[in-house]
DNA sequence: GAGTCGAGGTTATACGTATTACTTGGAGGC
DNA sequence: GCCTCCAAGTAATACGTATAACCTCGACTC
């Protein structure tokens, strides 16, 4: 009563209920099966409840060396993709005890900061996106154990990855717009240095590669609407046979080269089939709605999560790629015979 | 050396350099000014380099008895719009040593999840959106120093509140359609429960009812694209005239009711003037581009975050909100003579 | 009726850090 | 030559928790 401006301890609690401090921490971490009686054990926790106590979690993180607590590292949080992703693994991550703290990679947070001086939270893992590439080097000093999201399984430093199976994606919209007829194809690409990314370029020349008489083009811009739509722009106007088919590396960039087709009078799908890859609200909201791949963002997190727990238990992570699916809609359509 | 498995301490530092730990924490703190000689302070510095030594953040917690970790608690992340927030937040964070964690309402996450389960991390206090209303009564539950974002000033059980003017920009989007001609409205409302959406109700209402011959009628929708879809679909296909002026509570309603209209066989603007609030990008991704309402969102967190040190430091919150702007694009027109 | 055992606790301790209070070996003052 | 004082440290302690180790007392066994 008298310092009632600091929190109450568990020593407040133990000395309310006419016991010590022991018995609090017994019954308040359910461990008083045949320690404490049931009577005492409700006084306690009646205690508790009177007294408004919470535990000090800095204090029980020091004594138990853990957290429970790990990092998902993200690029910008522009849109739901890594929303999900966040939804998986925590969900995954609550029913194993395990919170999830979201750190959105810097890019204007200020001087290039470490995600551990942000997210002061001691932690027991990360669980990484490989497009947070400014954060990875500050991730790679520490030795805390890393789960890595798309990124080159033969490269990661022995970290286990979690992947989408994107290269599958690229297979699957190639096929599509190849038996459509599509010959002609220009390749809408983000401009980040990322693997995730490698992918789709290398997957969609190969399979480009293996029918003859196909030509591609790629065009790199940053991923936003303005950043597609002038990079679309300038290569659709480009001289030379103009591309019926139109690869962007994600939907936002689509959307952006929607605008593009717009600009140059080009009618979707009629004159361009253009395709994206996310499958996000955006792509239902264009007009018309976007031929993309969907990837199952929750999944995505809950496996990222379900390797990290297999990490921090010396166990191996179940390995295999996450089938993704495409979503044929009204953006593409055979090419217009010229 | 024997014991590599384990992180190095402070002790292990002060061993390897042959000083006591206390001196470790003394230059590692940066508070050797007159304590330690120069050549020392290298010394140790070499040392924890060295091992790799990293402080134990929970150790460091407790006996300080604050965490400079604040807790953001954000509705779903399915937009750019609290992304925004934190970045702000998170700015002006950094600027004073803290962190900011974020918490994404649960909505799906499992069984109505104590935000401070899931960010277990420590915290010193939290900013919460209103519009993150599962977790608000686990939040009133604690103690913690508390700032609203967006929420009733009066009805904030003394918590500091900070505020964007939407009032401000409900009033700019009547005025501006109303000098357009418009006389009758539908508002497309958000089916959710927060103050910040009552104001845009009440604000649309009042401004509307100060012009004789006007009529409004309101449909509710959940937040997404499809809900909008068939909430607006409904609305503007019911009896009646048809309204000329569509005001949504946000972006993601305009778009929805962007694809209402198609189906409908509206054209916007002219058959259908259109408005959102956000400015998102999808704002300039619909086609045509919306004409919607400006809120600063990285100001907002920002304003957010100081809020919450004044209330840190026994200071008096700045008062004020934050202005916001209309930005008219496409989506409206004059209607046309009937 | 001595020994055993289990129920129902308590006492003591360590986790790693930051900081306060103390120590010590000179150098300088007079 | 003695006192003072400062530079350069060190020893000790507390933060709040979880748990291992210990204790006590009554009921039962044989």
């Amino acid at each position: 009563m008298a310092r009632s401006s600091t929190r109450p301890t568990s020593r407040d609690v133990a000395q309310a209920a006419g016991v010590s401090q022991a018995a609090v921490s017994l019954v308040l971490g359910d461990k008083w099966r045949g320690r404490v009686s049931e009577t005492t054990a409700e006084r306690v926790r009646e205690a508790a409840r009177d007294l408004g106590y919470r535990p000090n979690l800095a204090a029980r993180n020091l004594r138990l060396g853990h957290t429970r607590t790990v990092l998902l590292v993200v690029p910008a949080l522009t849109t739901e993709f890594f929303a999900g992703v966040y939804t998986g693994a925590a969900r995954v991550a609550a029913d194993h005890g395990f919170g999830v703290v979201l750190y959105p990679s810097p890019e204007g947070i200020g001087p290039a900061r470490d995600p551990f001086a942000s997210a002061q939270a001691a932690l027991d893992g990360v669980i990484a996106s490989s497009m947070a590439a400014d954060a990875l080097t500050a991730i790679r000093g520490d030795q805390l154990p890393l789960v890595m999201l798309d990124s080159d399984p033969s490269g990661s430093l022995g970290a286990a990855t979690v992947n989408l199976d994107i290269a599958d994606g690229i297979r699957q919209v190639a096929t599509h717009l190849l038996d459509l007829g599509h010959r002609h194809f220009l390749h809408l690409a983000a401009d980040v240095p990322s693997w995730t990314f490698e992918v789709r370029a290398r997957e969609l020349a190969a399979r480009l590669a293996a029918v003859p008489g196909t030509t591609v083009r790629t065009a790199h811009a940053p991923i936003s609407i303005d950043g597609a739509l002038t990079a679309a722009e300038a290569a659709l106007a480009a001289p030379g046979p103009r591309p019926t088919a139109l690869v962007c590396d994600d939907d936002k960039l689509a959307a952006g080269a929607y605008k593009a087709a717009r600009r140059l009078g080009l009618r979707v799908p009629d004159d361009l089939s253009v395709t994206g890859l996310d499958d996000l609200a955006l792509a239902t909201a264009l007009d018309p709605e976007l031929t993309t791949v969907r990837l199952d963002a929750e999944l995505f997190g809950e496996r990222g999560m379900q390797a990290l727990l297999a990490v921090l238990e010396d166990r191996t992570p179940d390995a295999g790629d996450i089938p993704v699916e495409l979503v044929v809609r009204g953006s593409t359509a055979p090419p217009r015979p010229s």
